[in-house]
DNA sequence: CTGAAAGCGCTTACAG
DNA sequence: CTGAAAGCGCTTACAG
């Protein structure tokens, strides 16, 4: 089957031409003849003719594949991501190649940023070391970045984006406002925190070291806070939560619930990342939206534009967030 | 950058051998006598020579590459099957590819079904077209499956896992059963609202065709499912639903819930799939299990193999799934 | 506008 | 065990 597959040579000859001539009609038909093309186009038509891109890849010392590291090809978090990367990368002729960083660790990480494997890389794993990514084939970095490398990176803004989370509770009239933040170490978790607590001084609410549980982004983190908020003593229970992913806040929500308290009327919860289902669950959730698909197309496209025009800007692009407000925040019980 | 990586001609210069023997150092050492083989590694390592994969694809007629057909990467119930078949694919040595079907259509589909892209299809997408996939490179589908396609197919027995549920409602006394079925024409839908037919009968229960409600999979469909559910007159109700999808599971309680109602009290809901989150809302959701990392995994080990031996043989992989009972399902409130 | 030829970076039968 | 040479299927400067 593979070898039956006409060549350049199989058109040439049955157009009664050279090879390059049917090259060039494929890809730079301008330069041809009237004539002389419509004859090869006819042989591409009679002989099925179809080009085989890793010969012209090799030609051309390019890959056409760019390969996107995801921390955790399970976490439906990234699917949106990928999503905008296809949508710019498919039509520009590129390949999308997905790997996953999680198990491997950086071992395998180096065969992806080999230029005889991709083109380019689309970093969304903020944990990689930077030594391994330095000085390799050209990438951006999307949602989470890696501290010491230098790169052009598409994001939000997570401080002040958390800082939106706490304004709104503070301006229903919450005094005591906790945080679940993201696992240790993490950028993202680092940012929202700060958030959580600039934005808290600043409006002279003290942040209260005891109301911050940590987290890992996961439901079952989620619920494990909501564990640590119900032990604590109902006078000094925060009234509100900002909980740095979705995925913890319904953990949260469920634990609570399922103690018999009531959101919002016993305590007010916020998310972050707006992912689909929390809209839809009880009560549907108040959150930060974070536009997933456009992070994932601004950052294929910047790569697309580093690769062609080779430029060496390691800029910044802030996409914007949203607050959405919905069922899960009311102002505090009064008397609390 | 590009062009000083070192080749297999500098290889082959510094440790005064050709590049054939170089070749074989790499990918057939045993051959090579051992004082040959130390000095070719030598010279790899003092060159920092790494293999360019485009090339000796060139040469083995292979591209490396497998695509995954998705028909919507946005789509998280994807995430972990995708996740499956990364497990498998990385460590035998194929890249994989990712292509978003939906909004492409058939028409980039023929791009991906070449061999000179790939080597490979794993097929997730039961509405694509069959005659654009047959007779092009081997292919497996999983999950979904194209009616008309003959290739080996990973999936699990939709009919009897609707069946499971339908089964547990009535052991719980319930006698109007109704159901949310998926698009319309989709495999599964099909399946499925087949498996509650078959099983009502089979119970002496008389299916009811204006209990089944037409969805999409999609949380906005389950909640209009409930809308229609609500408009029904009491009496006529179904005290529990079946749902194709936990999506369409999570928007119909959240919507009933809205308008008051409690679940599992005032209706029972079983869900199809048991996404991540079902799990952490409230009520848990009791639902029908699906493997899919498994089925990844699976899907891309068949593939892997039919790659390896060339087997011809279209055999179907049946995966176990399970009924997972939560909080969203109980016996019937007495007198209804 | 077109062709002959070299080359992208490997691999492998063939011969020794 | 090793090398010279052909070839995987394209592209492109060079010459005409």
């Amino acid at each position: 089957m593979k070898n039956d597959r006409p060549r350049i040579r199989d058109v040439a000859r049955l157009a009664g031409v050279s090879t390059a001539t049917v090259s060039r009609v494929l890809s730079n038909p301008g330069v041809v003849s009237q004539q002389t093309r419509a004859s090869v186009q006819n042989a591409i038509a009679a002989t099925g003719y179809r080009l085989n891109e890793a010969a012209r890849n090799l030609r051309h010392r390019r890959t056409g594949g760019i390969v996107a590291l995801v921390p955790n090809l399970a976490n439906p978090f990234f699917a949106q991501i990928l999503s905008g990367i296809a949508s710019v990368l498919g039509p520009a002729g590129y390949n999308l190649l997905i790997a996953d960083t999680g198990p491997d660790g950086a071992g395998r990480l180096l065969d992806y940023a080999e230029p005889s494997r991709a083109d380019g890389l689309i970093v969304l794993d903020g944990a990689l070391p930077a030594h391994a990514l330095t000085g390799r084939i050209p990438l951006v970095e999307a949602c989470e970045w890696v501290p010491g490398l230098s790169a052009p990176r598409v994001k939000i803004d997570n401080r002040a984006a958390a800082g939106l989370a706490v304004d709104h509770l503070a301006d229903l009239g919450h005094r005591r406002i906790g945080h679940v933040a993201g696992p240790p170490g993490n950028v993202l978790s680092i940012a929202r925190l700060g958030g959580w607590r600039d934005r808290l001084s600043a409006r002279g609410l003290t942040p209260d070291e005891a109301a911050i549980w940590q987290g890992d982004f996961s439901l079952d983190s989620g619920q494990a806070a909501a564990a640590e908020w119900l032990a604590q003593p109902p006078g000094q229970r925060p009234t509100a939560v900002f909980l740095a992913s979705d995925a913890m806040a319904c953990g949260f929500i469920a634990e609570v619930q399922r103690h018999g308290f009531t959101v919002p009327r016993d305590l007010s919860v916020v998310g972050f990342d707006d992912i689909e289902l929390v809209s839809h669950v009880s009560p549907p959730l108040t959150t930060i939206r974070q536009p997933r698909w456009m992070i994932g197309r601004v950052a294929a496209e910047r790569l697309l534009r580093r690769l062609e025009t080779g430029d060496t800007l390691d800029d910044d692009t802030i996409l914007p967030v949203e607050l959405v407000v919905r069922g899960s925040t009311a102002p505090p019980a009064p008397g609390v």
